[in-house]
DNA sequence: CTGAATTTGTAGCCATGGCTACATTTATTG
DNA sequence: CAATAAATGTAGCCATGGCTACAAATTCAG
């Protein structure tokens, strides 16, 4: 049905890639979130210094995007202080997290080496619907048995 | 050792950032290449105007993007006239292809809906190592016994 | 074969997320 | 407490991938 011989409805396959593009546009932040949450788990507070080493990317680049996550209320920061998420921030962190946790444990359980499993999630997790979400947790199970 | 509790080494995490990031930079060119491929095989040609309706975007944005592919040694296109593949636009095309319908296969054999499969299939076949497409496949003879 | 429709190209705008370089503020330490 | 170190902010550059608007070429009718 999706390629190959037969072309698909036009539509339909431009739906698909603009959901893709939707989709990026929230990863950015959704991997800002879910990290700020864990450092201020752990460290007690996020600072620019750290999401940029965590991130691997310039301190520059981090001031620009928690710019644009308070912009859009994920985020509180004043000027040379750390970082803190807004309740939406912290919702959509444990969201990032859940996923996150799901498609690893799936990844593992279908026989991923756990560093692997880490690193693909990373790319899968924001690509993965609810439905699709519930069919790999149920997969796990089955699997683990 | 994701999160939560302990924070992994920043290194490593950073590392599957820029994984991500590297990943994104071919994703564009992978969805092209592989609707080319498409529209040759079915229509006889790749224009300018199917690509635009198919990815849902702009024709300008498609004229910007296939010369970029060109720059890239991916695709030829005079002005005017329809786009090929180069040998390596092909090979690239064909292992697109080859992801893209191992994880749909795999997202049905799961359960999940055919329309949602193929959906989630686009945003994750880019994110995906050979490592998880083996074990993905391996795993989706499995169910299906 | 000419005129209209379609397709393609191009220019110029925008936001994002990279970067370096430099400025400023805060923290540390002697 | 002053001087240095570290952290943060800001400016300005780049490429990408969106867009609209307009220009040019090609195709199709009549």
């Amino acid at each position: 049905m999706t390629s190959s011989s037969e072309l698909e409805n036009a539509a339909l396959q431009a739906a698909k890639f603009e959901r893709v593009r939707e989709a990026h546009k929230t990863e950015v932040a959704e991997d800002y979130v879910e990290l700020i949450d864990d450092l201020i788990n752990v460290n007690g507070e996020a600072r620019v210094v750290e999401l940029a080493e965590r991130m691997g990317v310039s301190h520059a680049t981090v001031n620009k995007i928690v710019g644009r996550l308070q912009r859009e209320g994920l985020v509180v920061s004043r000027p040379y202080r750390s970082i803190f998420l807004t309740d939406e921030g912290r919702e959509m962190a444990v969201e990032a997290r859940r996923r996150h946790e799901i498609v690893v444990k799936f990844l593992k359980a279908a026989g991923v080496s756990p560093e692997t499993a880490e690193i693909d999630a990373e790319g899968i997790e924001h690509h993965v619907s609810d439905e699709t979400l519930d069919c790999l947790s149920a997969l796990t199970g089955k699997i683990e048995i």
